[in-house]
DNA sequence: GTCGGTGCAAATGCTTTGCATTGAT
DNA sequence: ATCAATGCAAAGCATTTGCACCGAC
């Protein structure tokens, strides 16, 4: 599997957009999140390692990374976007803890052949999908 | 099962809180709508009918309809929230074409009792979920 | 020297809030 | 009288955009 990097530059290439140093280092942020994240935390990763990119730039490397398919937006619950690496990882869907905020991630075979299956039914082309449970964590205390 | 404007009611009671017109009126393009809406439509919609609600009095009953649990939070793909009537009914997942946006819901016991399984196996006691769909429609034109 | 890239600040657009007024019990 | 509800306009907040300047090829 080709290094995320590469994959990034080959597809901004691809558009005739160039590998700039505030790309890579939103790239790069991403990758230590490793997780779902918010812009404003790309930017302070960023700020942490030194690195001054704009919010601007910020968000339009997003897009970017979005349009490529390397992140995708991720949890749906908030008004603020959040976002995830996806390239070369299986999908993963999301299982937050409605008293603690806890988030865990899982990723279910069966809820994909469950997605092919009704959309078959309907005559529809599966592309993508998106899951997440509400649901309360035994570690939350119970009320 | 009791009337939505019941329920509806009870709820603000027991909140010491009261059914007013505006909330009724409220409720009642909810109810005409009978889909996924978002707030600006109800405006319209009961602009339509002569009723006159402000906009910061039709966030708020969308609000109160939240946490009394007759609406909930349907798409998760815009910026904009969009809600659906849930009370009395089965909930309903969506598949939303990439092509030409249509939007058609479906129900799915065996996603519930997915979600059901994959909360056991982790601990969690589940409450709700949200599934949803991206795909292409038949009659989109093919590219 | 032509394009794209960047940062800044301003604009956007949905949603929320402060506040003065109104209404119900 | 008290307590909540309403409408308006202003504020909030994540995100986007206009614009002037910079840099790579």
């Amino acid at each position: 599997m080709a290094p995320l990097c590469s994959v990034f530059r080959r597809y901004l290439k691809s558009k005739g957009l160039k590998y700039t140093a505030e790309r890579a280092d939103v790239l790069d942020a991403i990758i230590a999140r490793d997780g779902v994240f918010e812009a404003e935390e790309l930017l302070l990763e960023m700020r942490k390692r030194g690195h001054r990119v704009s919010k601007a730039t910020t968000y339009r490397t997003i897009s970017l990374l979005l349009e490529a398919g390397i992140i995708v937006q991720a949890l749906f619950d908030s008004k603020q976007s959040h976002y995830q690496l996806i390239y070369g990882k299986e999908p993963r869907d999301h299982m937050v803890c409605m008293k603690t905020g806890k988030l865990v991630e899982f990723q279910s075979t069966e809820l994909t052949a469950l997605r092919n299956r009704i959309c078959k039914e309907l005559g529809w082309s599966p592309v993508a999908h998106r899951f997440q449970i509400y649901a309360v964590s035994p570690d939350a205390p119970r009320s």
